[in-house]
DNA sequence: TCCGATTTTATGACTAGGTACTAAAAGTAA
DNA sequence: TTACTTTTAGTACCTAGTCATAAAATCGGA
């Protein structure tokens, strides 16, 4: 049976969202009407052709890509920065960080912040984490905004260097963690040889 | 200057590959010849027309975009799971999880992969980190293949789950960590309000 | 300098997937 | 039946090409 008009474009709005490739002729055959009642309908929501959407859909993957490199580099905006002293980055929780059930965010976000933010503070090109403790201590949930501060606090005896971290929501902590930066520019001397680097 | 056919044929794969966008008329400006010496090039490269680039973007992105939210749910493929016992995830390292410089992996991709190896072996829908205190054994590079196995080892006396995960490059371990897991079914009695969730 | 090969440009016919517009036909409700 | 909405048809035009043919320009070598 053939829809009514309204029905067919709710329809229609919905297959082109799932499959911005399809045809004027391949919808036309899909709801049993002509290709220029298509065009009709497309004018009325005002949805582009075909052309158009899938310009749409790769002008905005090639802006997510040129946007995920350099972005990932650090997790989180830094907002402020005394090299090997503090720092701080904030990170907004949207929904692709979250649980989807529970809208809650998933810790390896906060911690991917805190640790970026743990290598940035660290006046050094190779800066990696060699070891890490840390405690989620309250839920962040989506739409949350996440301010990581960290502080450097002192060196072990192998040389690493040690980053306190804390972020808040507002005035509360949800997220503590001590990181144990390993650094370049101090050549390895001691027999620690087999646990340095992250 | 006009440039020499193969340096012009050089210079326009760049340009594409940088900006797939450009139409040949574009093209034809851009290096001074006429929009048929573009086409020539483009069919000895075998560069596709600007509307097939574009839909390859497209195509790409949307591929990309469906696997982007369900499989964010956990980093890497879990290849095995007992629940509430153990479980083996493989990641493999790509440019997207290294640092540009040293093609060291980041930390946090190792530690997402094994966090979310942590919540999922656990069999409860809530589960969420409350600490965890990780150790990056020896850096991992672009190109490897990290299998990460979780075991449930205890739990504490807040009735806790306490996970070990330990990850390997081949033989190698590269990670290890011990995540102590919060868990919902197991209703809150104790007086430990604050600090349970990740 | 002329020859032949390579490279470049021009031209025309055709394509997909449209837009924009006009007009007619079909369906529907009072 | 009339009035209105909805659907269909048809035409001209558009972009960004393909494919094929042919002519013009450029280049290297004897």
């Amino acid at each position: 049976m053939r829809k009514s008009k309204r029905e067919r474009q709710r329809l229609l709005q919905e297959t082109i969202r799932e499959n911005p490739f399809i045809t004027d002729e391949e919808l036309a055959e899909k709801f049993s009407v002509s290709v220029q009642t298509i065009r009709l309908d497309r004018l009325e929501l005002s949805i582009p052709e075909l052309r158009e959407r899938i310009k749409n859909v790769a002008r905005q993957s090639f802006a997510d890509k040129v946007r995920a490199l350099p972005l990932e580099e650090v997790i989180g905006d830094i907002i402020d920065i005394e090299p090997d002293a503090s720092a701080i980055s904030i990170f907004d929780v949207k929904e692709e960080h979250v649980f989807r059930r529970t809208r809650i965010a998933r810790g390896h976000h906060l911690f991917a912040q805190a640790n970026s933010l743990a290598v940035a503070v660290i006046h050094d090109e190779l800066a990696l984490t060699a070891k890490a403790t840390i405690r989620f201590v309250r839920q962040v949930k989506e739409g949350e905004r996440v301010v990581a501060k960290a502080k450097v606090t002192g060196k072990t005896a192998h040389g690493r260097t040690i980053v306190e971290v804390n972020s808040y929501v507002g005035q509360e902590l949800v997220f503590s963690g001590t990181f144990e930066m390993y650094r370049s520019n101090i050549e390895k001397k001691d027999g620690d040889s087999n646990e340095y680097r992250g």
